[in-house]
DNA sequence: TCATCAATCAATCATTTGATTGAGGTGTGG
DNA sequence: CCACACCTCAATCAAATGATTGATTGATGA
């Protein structure tokens, strides 16, 4: 919960870059804990450690935080979008890919997804947030876009399937799952089980999973 | 994006239900405007034309507030789902009227997802929010279980479809396509018309749809 | 050694904001 | 007409909050 770069105890310094990711992380873990609404400048300087006027002078205004923690989170996620290599694989393992590589990012990160979805929200009205949230979205979208493109072309997905309502779907299915705190208790493996149903052309019934 | 119960311009005034009406309706419009982070109470005080203090007088705190608003949702979302009557129909066809549904929500009263989308947003980090939101949501969602399982034991959705799965990939498709297109779209058609094929059964058999 | 600059802080400001107080008004039953 | 419940407001409070100021510290290069 605390900061993955500790701060040295006695009065040395940080360099500016490195404030600044202090300085989103702690933001991105308040707005896990209290959401944007609970977001106080005074408690972020006092998690990272620094006096209020030191994060003014790394970051000008609360609007500019809230727009190097979109930033953070945009950093992160392609980072994470160009781990594995989707080379020369099929459609179906690709989509397959994606799961697992969201189950990660979850599973690693939860406060990424939280903290996407109260940005994306406030995406909607905020243009400068929009400017960013936007196109990152639309990125994760864009590769199951083509993974369904290909899964169609292939011939494993169904024919009459249309990619982008396909991803729109899915993106949908996996934002909402994380949103699952209720009594619902739909594993995740279940829910790309039923993707992947929802989406593979459905052969007579003979078992071809592996 | 008014009250839908103009209140009278003179000095006369308005029974506490009504007032408390006028305040939750003031208050959807302002999350939807500047989101929960940009919830004040004077600002809703203003919009219903009342003094701070009257606000208070039948609104005792904001949190209390929060809790109307969501009260105010969940009433509005019964109300919408007992207009249509679920009896005798196919599981296709409720799915269809899910749909028809929640275009006409949407339509009708756009804020209402808006403000539900925030407010389960908030239900994670707060017990009270939580308590109202939570049931209104695993409703919506049950209501989509019991359709794919009858549409199951009908034969007219795919054999091995698992009902809990398919809903929560159905209520997050809704919810997620509504956050992004503001603008409503023949998209929907498409959204809607690709969750019917993920879902149906897809056949060799024979030709099953009316 | 000293000038310069990035980084830091204590103190403080000016608003904003949720909430309260006390003093009325208005309608209704008796 | 009175009393009483209900409703409303102007004025105000105390705390919270984003931001600024002016001074200090440590590192770096000339």
């Amino acid at each position: 919960m605390q900061h993955d770069t500790p701060i040295p105890p006695s009065g040395k310094r940080e360099s500016g870059d490195c404030r600044r990711l202090n300085i989103a992380a702690a933001a991105r873990a308040i707005i896990v804990e209290r959401g944007l609404e609970g977001l106080r400048t005074r408690d972020i300087a006092a998690r990272v450690g620094i006096n209020i006027a030191t994060l003014h002078y790394h970051v000008p205004s609360k609007e500019a935080l809230i727009t190097l923690v979109a930033d953070s989170l945009r950093h992160d996620f392609q980072a994470q979008a160009l781990r594995n290599s989707r080379d020369g694989k099929t459609a179906l393992e690709l989509l397959r890919l994606e799961f697992a590589d969201f189950r990660e990012t979850v599973h690693e990160t939860p406060e990424l997804i939280i903290v996407l979805t109260a940005l994306i929200e406030k995406a909607r009205r905020d243009p400068a947030i929009g400017a960013i949230m936007t196109p990152l979205y639309d990125f994760w979208r864009a590769q199951f876009v083509e993974i369904f493109r290909q899964g169609v072309a292939e011939g494993s997905f169904r024919a009459n399937l249309d990619p982008a309502s396909a991803a729109l779907i899915t993106t949908g299915a996996l934002t909402d799952y994380w949103r699952q705190w209720t009594s619902f208790r739909a594993s995740f493996d279940n829910l790309t089980q039923e993707l992947e149903h929802a989406f593979i052309a459905q052969t007579i019934p003979s078992k071809d999973q592996n």
